[in-house]
RNA sequence: GGGCCGGUAGCUCAGUGGUAGAGCACCUGACUUUUAAUCAGAGGGUCGUGGGUUCGAUCCCCACCCGGCUCACCA
């Protein structure tokens, strides 16, 4: 190991540890009391003059004086004042705290807990042992760590110095646990289903290859639950859900990380409506769990997850917004025509519905800020929803939009065998014709619709964009601990 | 993938075609109530990587690597 002087200095002063018989990184700590709980019982532990044990890393200045001593140590719960006193402690080991120990050295102190004469809580220090050296130096006093790529990359130093942001992270486990306990308590049943798919589906991606060596057998990793998750429901459960890793082999940007955390989940004899209602209700209930309040404050905005969210079907949508009405211009060519007399500029698109689309992504989406369910999609970009009773062009499909960003996409799942084989059969044309994140046929999945699948309500929701919503944070990277990042060499 | 901006000490950042700078941190010394402790002194650099131009390149040119913003693509 290549040490820098600093990291050198600190290697020398564990050696000398270890020279004076003092092991640098002990097996256990003899801790009685976390520094928070330590905290709540102050006044009464330092009336009693109770003797007790905290541990936690030196964080901030060590202020070392001639006779005196000034620390703070932090351990997950608190932080607190260490107050070291010579004449307390003797010499040699007064010596070994200046000379030996470091900021950022994880510690333990006995002592007595003792307001300071400024009026600090502060444990006075009887003894220190030390539980584990440390070789790294703390980034700037100041300034702390903020290149954004440093802290993104060595996120266990961004989150010791920037302490404050381990609360994103537990914010975000409480919007996990909400959205659990919610699902649970409606007799959801949290299930898993494979990673490793020998065929993909379920979302319109481009997926990631890997390869089982014994059975010579190429996998795809997932990028959606959804077609094992149905299969679930045709076996019985009467609903079922699923947190975990989607991952996509698409382009990187403040929404979008490679691998990311989606909740999937179905429930048999709902539908589309059914699926709104508990979009209101999860985000109602995660935002109150993770903000206090359905009112939540998001770069500048103010979400309000407190009431019914806006239905706004696309057609509806998109002619407000460009005068276009797609539902009368069902023919890509009149399509494309009617954008030109309109003088609307927008991408080119080969197909009706990626045209659609895209009108939809370019004029609508950035405009709803506010919670809206954009509703009943074009059939050509919803293959695995059901046709709309009366307009068989479009699905009984919604996706959630908040801030700009679609957060899910659920609809009434398609459960006519003929009708999802012929979806298959149009996307592996789609396919062909070269849109590479056109849909795999799924002969098991069909063969599982031909044993029945009840109608069934569907919805998959982004976990990480509604952290980002809850946490009032701008990029997907600041809400997952370890976001990707190109290797370096 | 395109455009723009950036990479200099452990960290945060200045800077220049001619010996590489500051603050914080670190090290040495002083100091018995600090909390941005104070005071005095010292050390610390493949200036992202590789080429090129030049008497001389951290600086100018080219390529590449890594990142930020943005556009494109996409859930």
């Amino acid at each position: 190991m290549e040490l820098n002087d600093l990291q050198a200095q600190r290697q020398a002063k564990l050696e000398r540890l270890r020279a004076a018989g003092l092991n640098p990184y002990p097996t256990s700590s003899a801790r009685t009391h976390g520094i928070a709980s330590a905290l709540e019982q102050f006044d009464t532990l330092a009336a009693d003059e109770a003797g007790l044990t905290l541990a936690g890393r030196i964080i901030g200045a060590r202020r070392v004086m001639g006779k005196i001593a000034f620390a703070h140590i932090e351990d997950g719960t608190g932080s607190i004042q260490l107050w070291i006193s010579r004449a307390e402690i003797g010499d040699e080991l007064f010596a070994r705290f200046r000379d030996d120990l470091d900021t950022f050295d994880i510690i333990e102190v006995e002592g007595v807990l003792r307001l300071t004469q400024k009026g600090e809580r502060s444990i006075f220090v009887r003894a220190i042992r030390v539980l584990a050296k440390t070789i790294n130096p703390p980034p700037e006093k100041w300034a702390g760590l903020s290149d954004v790529e440093e802290r993104h990359r060595q996120r266990y130093l961004d989150l010791i110095v920037n302490s404050e942001r381990r609360e994103v992270f537990r914010a975000r486990a409480r919007a996990v646990s909400t959205m659990r306990r919610v699902l649970d308590e409606r007799g959801f049943v949290e299930v898993e289903t494979p990673v490793l798919q020998p065929i993909y589906g379920g979302a319109a991606a481009r997926p990631f290859t890997t390869h089982h060596n014994q059975l010579g057998q190429g996998l795809y990793l997932r990028i959606a639950t959804e077609l094992y998750l149905k299969r679930l429901i045709v076996a019985g459960f009467p609903g079922v859900y699923e947190i975990g890793k989607d991952f996509r082999n698409e382009g990187v940007d403040r929404s979008h990380n490679p691998e990311f955390t989606m909740m999937e989940c179905y429930q048999a004899y709902a539908d589309y409506s059914d699926m709104m209602r508990l979009v209101e209700d999860l985000l109602r209930e995660m935002s109150v769990a993770v903000t206090g309040s359905t009112l939540v404050p998001y770069q500048g905005h103010e979400l309000d997850f407190g009431c019914d969210w806006a239905r706004i079907p696309m057609a509806e949508a998109i002619t407000e917004r460009t005068g276009i009405d797609i539902a009368s211009l069902t023919e890509i060519d009149a399509l494309h025509s009617a954008i030109a007399d309109a003088g609307i500029k927008v991408e080119r698109k080969g197909t009706w519905g990626k045209q659609v689309d895209e009108l939809f992504s370019e004029f609508v989406q950035p405009l709803l800020v506010q919670p809206t369910f954009i509703i009943d999609y074009p059939v050509e970009i919803s293959p695995l929803a059901k046709r709309k009773p009366g307009q068989p062009a479009f699905t009984e499909r919604f996706e959630a939009f908040v801030a700009g960003m679609e957060l899910g996409n659920a609809f009434s799942e398609l459960n006519d065998p003929f009708d999802q084989e012929q979806r298959f059969l149009d996307q592996l044309k789609a396919f062909d014709a070269g849109d590479d994140e056109a849909h795999q046929m799924d002969a098991d999945y069909i063969n599982a619709l031909m044993y029945g699948l009840p109608p069934t309500g569907g919805l998959g929701l982004g976990i990480d964009r509604i952290a980002m919503l809850l946490t009032d944070q701008p990029t997907i990277r600041e809400v997952i601990l370890f976001p990707h990042m190109r290797q370096r060499e």
